[in-house]
DNA sequence: CCTGCTGACGTTAGCGCGAACGTATGCTGG
DNA sequence: CCAGCATACGTTCGCGCTAACGTCAGCAGG
């Protein structure tokens, strides 16, 4: 004769349901439920039995069971070009701190795609998160009718959108980069060279060329088409972009580098050269970070607040949630101009 | 008179149910659930008008009601220390990049703290989530009990634990910090410095400290405690324990720096003080990056395949998942020294 | 004494699916 | 001609929780 079917070792495995809880309580389901969810619903004594109970079995309540019977979720969904990038891993952080544990968070990676964009949005509808946040403001047709579709709390993040599709909280990458190639004007450079990423799919990096040629034209320059180029992200591909341009056009004497470590790596070639910076030729960056702070001469860049950005997006999804707030809503964080050495 | 109550355009915000799409395609929603899962068991007429039916109203299936149902979710739970360190965006890359669509990633961050860790552990386990990777070796004992307790995939990532909950993947700290030390030592260095993280909750460092000291000793060489120190992470930090140890031990002849960009920011230092490295001092890190290769001199580092740990971490819980795999299992990806001007 | 109200708790009825099992139909072979 | 089996699909039930409503005791006020 084989072992007692159901015994605790075996088939027992099902774990503890919030009906043990409450027979071991000697109350309903009910008040567990409620106790979970305001313990200051329920009567002292009933509390502190069902919490003893809680306690003996590592009772962890179901969420999926709850979140159907409630017909939602606490999960908020983000989407990210890519999760490798450290200035993704900032807004990440932002949105997360300000989660926290009540509010899991589903992350997943663009891949720098509007296809992977929408793939990921599929997945997160299907999962019945409260409110998804993008890092992009780009998407594909089908995937901007979903969200709209869905009914859900939406924020667009990063560069700002134009017509957002709820909610939206950034910069805008055009007035930043249009202020940096000001910011080099001012300071005398005439042939100023410019490189930034792909602009395809990414909006950001195609903003900041329009904000740069704008600049360009409102001090009634022409813009050279040959020293304005894109470039694969990496420090390696920096310095080669300088390399680039000071042989295709020698007497260039600035180039805003719109893009990642891109600065850096064109700093780092100048270095490598001897040239003197900015004597030979200025460099200016974007997205400050600590590295370009410390290299030699330090950089001149744009900075943006990624990190509230993050903090910002998520609270406005809360407020929302929490139906502190409704409406669409823009707001944009700006963007500063760390002057240092190097332009 | 109030308009009817439950217009599609008022109450019909519940959405569609797969019940709904049954009675489009004239099937019973058995059929569509099939269908959804996997479209080969139902006939080709049958299928084509369940998917025209899905299209036309853009059925998005309920994963919270499926996951009730089958007792599991394919949501993949991942903590790291900190959302922010580039090092273990490698990590969460590699594990989303196995995982796909198919098997949401839900991210926490427990801000290198144990109690930290241990609250994400509960709230993924109330999400049921179907597997969970770490990136701590040290776990708070609850948290350890809850995991053990829940009875799904584990894995511990990064640092190798040497008792491991379930299953680990990474490398040994302790070796690769005791293979770089004896690196320096085989190219005559004598008065080698050591600078970590805090070492506090933070088992990697711990580690490595560990394995610094455990080279010299089998050197027969003591260390000096006054050039054994911990930092905090940061470009700038690195530089001001470079500072302090020349200060403190002005033989000093080399400094292994475990930890983050603490490296970089200390050869930054010295180049900034006009030092030539290696000569008057060499600088060894550790978690080789595009920016370590960069500086000048390039600098001797330690790399760890991160990315590639990921992508294992996620491929061993899959495995696990779907019964090609079981049992516990550790596996060593070891390490690299890259041997460069700095050291 | 009855009404009305508040607080503390219980009861009922699903949420939208999928596992397990049931049924109808066609097809094969002896 | 029918057992035997596979294929294609339907039915039933329940996953574990919560919204909505029901109940009952206690108490104040006229």
């Amino acid at each position: 004769m084989k072992e007692t079917a159901d015994s605790e070792e075996t088939h027992g495995r099902r774990g503890t349901r919030m009906a043990d809880i409450a027979a071991m309580a000697g109350v309903s389901s009910m008040t567990v439920s409620r106790v979970l969810r305001d313990r200051s619903c329920v009567m002292p004594a009933t509390l502190s039995r069902i919490e003893a109970a809680i306690d003996a079995t590592g009772y962890v309540p179901n969420r999926v069971a709850g979140s159907l019977a409630s017909r939602r979720t606490d999960i908020v969904g983000l989407i990210v070009p890519s999760l490798r990038n450290s200035l993704f891993a900032e807004t990440i952080k932002g949105v997360s701190d300000i989660l926290g544990p009540m509010h899991p968070l589903m992350i997943a990676d663009s891949g720098y795609s509007l296809k992977g964009e929408e793939i990921a949005i599929r997945a997160f509808l299907g999962q019945r998160v409260c409110g998804i946040i993008l890092h992009n403001t780009k998407h594909s047709p089908r995937g901007r009718a979903m969200l709209l579709e869905a009914g859900i709390p939406c924020i667009e993040t990063g560069n700002l959108a134009q017509q957002p599709i709820d909610m939206a909280v950034g910069f805008s990458n055009r007035d930043a980069a249009s202020a940096m190639t000001m910011y080099l004007l001012g300071r005398g450079y005439r042939h100023i060279g410019f490189v930034c990423l792909p602009t395809k799919d990414n909006d950001r990096a195609a903003e900041r060329k329009a904000g740069y040629l704008n600049a360009l034209s409102h001090a009634s320059l022409l813009a050279d088409p040959r020293i304005v180029i894109e470039s694969p992200p990496g420090l390696k591909s920096g310095g080669q972009a300088l390399s680039y341009l000071v042989e295709v056009v020698p007497e260039i004497d600035a180039v805003f580098f719109s893009g990642d470590v891109l600065a850096t790596g064109a700093l780092l070639e100048a270095n490598r050269r001897g040239w003197i910076v900015p004597d030979r030729i200025a460099i200016a960056g974007s997205d400050d970070s600590e590295l370009q702070e410390s290299v030699s001469p330090p950089l001149t860049t744009l900075r943006f607040p990624r990190y509230e950005i993050g903090r910002r997006a998520a609270d406005m999804l809360l407020n929302r949630l929490s139906g502190r707030s409704s409406g669409r809503a823009i707001v944009d964080l700006g963007f500063e101009i760390i002057r240092r050495a190097s332009a």
